[in-house]
DNA sequence: ATTGCACAGATTGTCGACAATGTTGTGGCG
DNA sequence: CGCCACAACATTGTCGACAATCTGTGCAAT
């Protein structure tokens, strides 16, 4: 029997998988550059078989491409793109709130309520500060699809998605005057599921994604194409 | 990640991933059952390299559970698999379904309607005959899907859950007598498509598949656990 | 008798090299 | 002058071996 503690071993593929996957969010690794791998194994120094462990997993999250025989790129964002994504996370993440408002723990609830709590007091020291506020947006969601208790959704929309929303949003420069809506509409997010209301939970989060999209699709306009 | 069938290049790793697919699918390969990596490089004669890359691709549709440093196993099917899995694709295919209405092709659709005929005519001469059936279930599914345009949506139904569905159809038997209520069901689904209701389309098919989740939950209480 | 540890066997993770396949640049031909 | 064939190069796919880690067994101590 494995020591709890020890449970989760950190392989290098493991590592070198982090490290690409923040290099390729921030746009340190730009979007639609090609990867070569033996550049990249230089650069991490190691050999190339963890390193296309590493690759598979990004494009099971989807942010690069590979083509057989011919290589991988960096994905390319696109009005196009973010639309289908955000399409699904709509859909998606509704679900999660209606099997989160059915399965959620009294205790879960309670945490996730100081949770919020929590955000409102730092939104308010740090006013406009756009990472915490995003940082804090994706930790309500994240709790929420983790309260569905449905592994292949918690699976798509923890592990597949996650990181290319995050892309979409730190390359677009989600920020500006939506913190304190978003806040407002969590909240109420929050009260749906106490409630047990799932229908309500549901529609809820489905407006609350939409605005967001709507958000930066504005941001997206300003910027051109 | 496209379906296999459509990457131009086929790789030892395609072969031996289809294969492997297959005998998990149908049971060739017991659920629960551990993988030995070098016993499947054996009996498929290549390294472990290519084997691994197709071991990391069962993984991420879903047909065995990786931990690092401790090896693969097949997964194991349970109630509760069973119902999360037909929750999400409730959801994903009304979706989908929602979508296909809003951007099929007029000719998309009707190759759609012609496959529909084909099927009737093919289930008059085969009654009973489930194998069939099943197929030209899953190929209508996999249309309406395609025509929902959306890429993410398309890899998710197409790729990442198709197998596991298919899996859990083949080892609970699923045959009888909803063959015929399914094509009445398909073609509904269809005309709300060609209407261009989304709405409606995409209640059908929540029903629908609701239905076959039901269907195969009796044939799960019948066989005991 | 039970618990903990140590050792042995087996399995996975990683490495460097070779083979197969794409890609690119050049030269000849129409 | 433009286009195609071909060759040289670069990159990916595959291989066999080695290192790191896990699993199971047996012994010793309490």
């Amino acid at each position: 029997m494995q020591h709890p503690s020890l449970r989760s071993p950190i392989t290098a593929a493991d590592r070198v998988l982090l490290e690409i996957q923040r290099a390729i969010v921030e746009g340190e690794i730009a979007a639609g550059s090609k990867i070569s791998e033996p550049e990249l194994a230089k650069r991490f120094d190691l050999s190339r078989a963890p390193l296309r462990e590493a690759l598979a997993r990004l494009e099971r999250c989807h942010l690069i491409e590979r083509i057989p025989n011919a290589g991988a790129r960096v994905v390319k964002l696109s009005t196009q793109g973010l639309l289908s994504l955000y399409q699904l996370r709509e859909t998606l993440e509704g679900l999660a709130c209606r099997l989160a408002a059915e399965h959620m723990a009294d205790s879960e609830i309670a945490e996730l309520r100081a949770l919020l709590d929590q955000h409102l007091s730092t939104q308010r020291v740090r006013e406009g500060e756009s990472y915490y506020q995003e940082a804090g947006d994706l930790d309500f969601h994240y709790r929420v699809i983790l309260g569905s208790k449905n592994a292949y959704l918690i699976n798509i929309l923890c592990d597949e998605l996650y990181y290319l929303v995050r892309m979409y949003r730190v390359q677009l420069g989600m920020n500006g005057p939506r913190v304190s809506r978003a806040f407002d509409e969590h909240k109420a997010i929050l009260n749906a599921i106490a409630n047990r209301d799932g229908e309500l939970a549901d529609l809820l989060m489905r407006r609350h994604i939409a605005a967001s999209r709507r958000n930066i699709e504005k941001q997206l306009e300003q910027t051109g194409t």
